[in-house]
DNA sequence: AATAATTATAGCACTTATGCTATAATTATT
DNA sequence: AATAATTATAGCATAAGTGCTATAATTATT
């Protein structure tokens, strides 16, 4: 019996931020007035990795953002217009 | 003998938009007086990943850049203050 | 020039993002 | 209320991000 190894490499999965992104993606697709699956289909993304970014389940690529904003054509400053919480020392 | 099967799946790297990424965030880094090895140190990244980001190798997700952003206390905003080129219709 | 510091590469293991497809749940429309 | 449209969820396969470690290459320092 192989027992489950734990591992303790601890991968990063900023769930602050990735919500924030999350609601602010949201705001600006309804915004520009797209449906998920018009933006799904005018990007090539899939429908399900829309959804997993606006319910925050994903942490997506840059690449994937990118493709976003050029979709939505909106400057990545618009895109990223939102505070993180800085960083506890 | 196992064909190798070739998959229609066509996932997204953006390559032009990583470069310019990785381009800003080697001059912020500067900018703010790190090294890479700081950056990594402090940010809880790897070493191997700050430089693999900065030679536009991988295709960095969200929170790594988060943490970054965090890490050296730079607005969103100042990390993407950058254009991608617009989509081509 | 020698040495030190920094940055770039490489390979492996593991985890996860993504596409695809289907279905459920929710919301809008008639 | 029924129906349609939209959004959310789920499972599988595959590609890729990331940590870790080591080493090479480059750049800065003495």
């Amino acid at each position: 019996m192989k027992q489950q190894q734990q591992s303790d490499r601890k991968l990063i999965f900023d769930e602050e931020g990735i919500k924030s992104f999350a609601i602010h993606l949201k705001k600006i697709r309804i915004r520009e007035g797209y449906s998920q699956s018009q933006l799904a289909f005018e990007s090539g993304l899939s429908l399900s990795q829309i959804a997993r970014i606006e319910t925050a389940r994903i942490n997506p690529t840059l690449s994937t953002v990118f493709v976003l904003a050029r979709t939505l054509n909106v400057p990545l400053s618009d895109l990223f217009n939102f505070q993180l919480s800085p960083k506890e020392k």
